[in-house]
DNA sequence: TTGAAAGCGCTAACAC
DNA sequence: GTGTTAGCGCTTTCAA
């Protein structure tokens, strides 16, 4: 815990108003090198540390000989400006973060791929943590790039309403703001009215309804929804659309074929084997999303039971691996890299740098579609466990 | 190149030639609010900066009461330490960079998990870019780590032994390493003698190897070995082990049977239609990567030709995508997690903060090995385009 | 076109 | 235990 600064021969500390002949932060290794600094170059140029800020910054005239000269020392110096100084002084950081579930996770992945792209447009670097589906690990990571001075904090993916988690989010929120970042939230309900923040939503719910409703159309109706965290948003949403489709059709939700738990491959593989030993009968499987549907998929597959000719199924997210899977998977697709880019956009606005122009508005919501493929046939006789 | 802010990443030149100044960062919102800073906290807890900065570092004794007053005003005033200012001040940013091709590519995806992890354990944030296999976009990004102070800057993946290239990142390491931070190359050859380097290697060439073998020990001789950019040190590496397991067994190497491109899906899927059309004879196909490896299976199925029946085929890297396909796919498993957690102890040792204790040596490889899984079988009389 | 100098917010000697 | 103070490296008035 000991960040002790090697200080300074105190000999050298005082004399020339460049007096700099000491050594600080040492690399483990011997070295004794110190970093070149403006003054450094100022100095082997000849000219003040103004002007060498002139060169680099190329925002004011500079003669020709001079930047040359400048630009000769900073080369000979191995120079490479100190974004913490520069940020201190004033610039922005031209860093954004992003805080995702895993980055493995190609819904997150692709995410993370748009705002590191858009972000990059404005030539801004990204700050990437994952939460890992905890909370509190979440609002430590928005601390942390709020510390770093983030010109925004994307965060992604769904959230449970908790109470205290909420507000201490809005808080955040709030802190963030008050220093001219933004907060946005990337596929998540907003946070309440006091909260100022930043959204892009997908429409999730109409996602889930069109491809239940897709579903009714080839005669299901008695079809397991599989999957997902009970109390994420992004679940809860996805349910209100498969039953709000179900209703529409006159079919009442039968509680059994309700069957949530996390996102999983192995979730799905697991409970799709249960239930196809000992459970409700289902001609359809809608699984929460793609990974879960591959779980399912293997379960269906090591049971025997043929997809679709038997029992169809379908997916969300349409990430790679549903046109992997055999037969390739019906799936809602999601615009995910397109999110990621406007939820930069939405912070920090488009890709130049002194963006007078104000960024887009506060919220918006994008849309989603169902991608036909092969894994949804007309209603069979059969059903699961015949 | 220009020493001067590298820019090269966006689409537009930012810093407008002309008066960017004006207006300090503020949001475009009003706002008005100034951040809170130790002296707003000091004065209102009515102690001295010093005193705040102990409470924030408890790297100092400080009496409870002190310590309670402090803390309250910092939450009153919605504090947050600047860790710009900070990191300007001497400590360590507490950064470390990751340069990959592509975020959604798993194989990078896993090495990015593991570095990411890594990192957290010691308190440090990650900064992520993708580099999009372009050299020049991967240079500006080590130079905009290098001047955000990042503790080690990571660049993974296979690179192309260009001259100019090659030295301008020995450079950049030198550069980096003066300032006591570290370049770590990751799946990639060294730089050569003159650059200070740490390096995490897997065993590319002895997975080749292997799985060449065990397609040689079914009986296979005519291999196809498909795809990954001819110049790239991966496909060298990987290419250098098949051909030596063929050399061993006897086999001398076909040219045409040696047939790169990229390592994209959509290269697999059509380098292998065409093959399949007219092409030379063979009886088993090694992916240079489980992603082509799917564009190949694609391509098997449209044209009727059976894995592993009527051709045997394999990949290499063992991403989630060769336990999906099927048959599920038999390849090289490459620890590409692990390998991201060495890359960051390897530059900034454990996870503790003060680590006097020297980090793990400069470079070292892991191993690889096969996973045999179903896409392989003995050799049939068949060939492709019987 | 260039220079001098005042900070930006924080840490760490060095007093007291 | 706590306060004073001198920077860290850069940007940016304000003068020249």
């Amino acid at each position: 815990m000991n960040p002790t600064r090697p200080q300074a021969l105190g000999s050298t500390t005082h004399n020339s108003p460049q007096g700099v002949s000491r050594m600080r932060r040492q690399s483990t290794a011997a070295d004794g090198q110190r970093r070149a600094t403006v003054t450094d170059v100022a100095r082997q140029a000849g000219v003040s540390t103004a002007t060498v800020s002139r060169v680099m910054n190329r925002n004011y005239p500079v003669a020709e000989a001079t930047r040359a000269r400048v630009e000769a020392a900073m080369r000979d110096l191995g120079y490479v400006v100190n974004a913490h100084a520069r940020a201190l002084a004033g610039a922005s950081g031209r860093t954004v973060g992003i805080i995702v579930n895993e980055l493995i996770d190609p819904f997150y992945a692709y995410i993370a791929r748009g705002v590191e792209r858009e972000a990059a447009l404005g030539g801004r670097l990204c700050l990437v943590c994952c939460a890992q589906g905890d909370p509190q690990r979440e609002l430590a990571f928005v601390e942390l790039m709020h510390e770093r001075r983030a010109d925004a904090v994307i965060v992604v993916g769904g959230s449970v309403a908790d109470r205290g988690y909420t507000s201490e989010l809005a808080r955040r929120a709030r802190e963030l703001d008050a220093g001219g970042s933004k907060l946005v939230l990337c596929g998540r309900p907003p946070l309440g009215e006091q909260a100022p923040t930043a959204a892009v939503e997908y429409d999730n719910e109409g996602g889930a309804f069109a491809i239940t409703d897709h579903l009714l159309m080839q005669g299901h109706e008695r079809i397991l929804y599989l999957g997902g965290p009970p109390k994420l948003s992004t679940t809860r949403d996805r349910l209100a659309g498969h039953r709000r489709a179900l209703e529409l059709r006159g079919v009442t939700p039968d509680p059994e074929l309700t069957q949530t738990g996390t996102f999983s491959r192995n979730f799905g593989y697991r409970r799709m084997t249960e239930l196809l030993q000992d459970g409700p009968e289902f001609t359809a499987v809608f699984a929460a999303n793609d990974i879960v549907a591959a779980g399912a998929a293997q379960a269906l597959e090591e049971a025997g039971v043929r997809v679709p000719e038997d029992i169809s199924l379908v997916g969300y997210d349409d990430i790679p691996v549903a046109q992997e899977l055999r037969p390739r998977l019906t799936t809602v697709h999601v615009p995910l890299e397109e999110m990621g880019r406007q939820a930069v956009r939405l912070a920090v606005g488009g890709g130049d740098e002194d963006d007078w122009r104000e960024p887009t508005a506060g919220a918006l919501r994008l849309g989603t579609h169902i991608v036909v493929r092969d894994s949804v046939a007309p209603r069979s006789g059969r059903t699961a466990r015949m």
